[in-house]
DNA sequence: AATAAAATATGATAATTGTCATGTTTTAGT
DNA sequence: ACTAAAACATGACAATTATCATATTTTATT
């Protein structure tokens, strides 16, 4: 098993901001998952005994509303952490964490993260400043969901997508989702994702073949409203 | 000028995790203000230089939308710190505070609070699960925006202002918004709120005299969908 | 390779919500 | 108390989005 204090992988997250000796503790009791595509690392309201450290993959955090559709709240990538929310204020999760991808993820038990939460003041702040970061991206979906139309906020998905996860050799978005997927980001139903992806097609802002998505003029999506 | 040491709204925010000595240099450096209804205590965009404190009277958090329309955030009554995601972060202020009724503020410049931050690993935690506390809430209204009605929302509205901010002797809610307000917390025209309040008015779930809304059928309420 | 299941696609239609117009009521300022 | 401005209210209509039905294509499984 790899060991934490040579991981490069915590350079992306508050993991960072341990000592060596914290590191060190914390790689004797860690442990290594890998999760399929489409498994559950863990299930909205259930009690989150640890973080888990993402080495490799994508996966979606999304949360079951009253209609019984999945709203997807944000994706998470390599270097960042899952479940410090529910850590931090000890409670059961408020999101479920399904992943998009093959992943390679590092379990770290709770009370080890907690004591380094109430000894390692650079660690806690260094947390506390990923949490405000994720608030403040909270608070901006909150106005787009309320304030924009389907059509440009499926527009401001791809182009989120393409700048924070980048793109393949051949240019196509490196995060593959399903069509559905891209109606619970938005918040829309399955069928007006649809539609108004092959509206993009139709209006060469986009390409797909198959579930691959092809950014092609993204000047013209960044226009849309 | 009152001293923080022998304040009693402190209980309400993570200043309740400083030490007795933090709080009198704090009490120190601290200033007080007035602010009248409608006035703003700090703009979108704009640096904040410490944290306010709200002793008492309710402010609206909003951001400003591509549209040109207000949305808020959330409602900020007495005991609850104002700007500290600014701080934490070393960021402009993301949301813009507009008092809703006259308030009472002490301002505690930013280095202070940076200062704790830094040495008091309590306090940083404190203010790290109350952050949690707000993200959950915001993750919680991302699913609402996205799934549900203006009517259910406007309904949750009535519902949480109602618990969490009470009401007056009469039975009203204390917390008086205009229509346009109440538009913007749910994230719809004027007029649309307008006109489901009406609609509740006229199925006997609440019942106004001007702006005093008082909620006559707490459980039809909850069951609007 | 055949088949079943799931995902994608599109049309038709209904429901929701926004916009504009216009009138009434309330509030604020002299 | 008077007047102007703002807030509230409602109708008519347009635009957006959801829902249902039904193909078609892709993917998974045997």
């Amino acid at each position: 098993m790899s060991k934490c204090e040579q991981c490069i992988i915590r350079q992306f997250n508050s993991l960072k901001a341990l000592s060596k000796e914290e590191l060190i503790r914390i790689s004797g009791c860690k442990t290594s998952k890998i999760i399929r595509k489409g498994e559950v690392i863990f299930e909205e309201g259930e009690t989150l005994n640890g973080v888990y450290c993402v080495r490799d993959g994508i996966c979606k955090l999304t949360k079951l509303s009253a209609n019984g559709k999945d709203q997807i709240i944000k994706l998470v990538v390599k270097g960042e952490l899952l479940g410090q929310r529910s850590i931090v204020s000890d409670e059961s999760a408020n999101l479920k964490a399904t992943a998009l991808n093959d992943m390679e993820v590092c379990f770290i038990p709770k009370a080890e993260i907690l004591s380094d939460l109430k000894k390692n003041p650079d660690f806690t702040l260094d947390v506390l400043q990923h949490m405000a970061h994720d608030l403040k991206e909270a608070d901006d979906i909150i106005v787009n969901m309320a304030q924009k139309s389907v059509r440009h906020r499926l527009a401001e998905a791809l182009i989120h997508i393409h700048d924070s996860f980048g793109t393949n050799p051949d240019g196509t978005l490196s995060v593959i989702l399903s069509r559905e997927d891209f109606a619970s980001i938005v918040g829309t139903a399955t069928e007006s994702a649809i539609r108004v992806l092959s509206q993009f097609k139709k209006e060469g802002l986009i390409s797909t073949v198959g579930k691959q998505i092809k950014i092609e003029d993204l000047a013209g999506l960044r226009r849309v409203e």
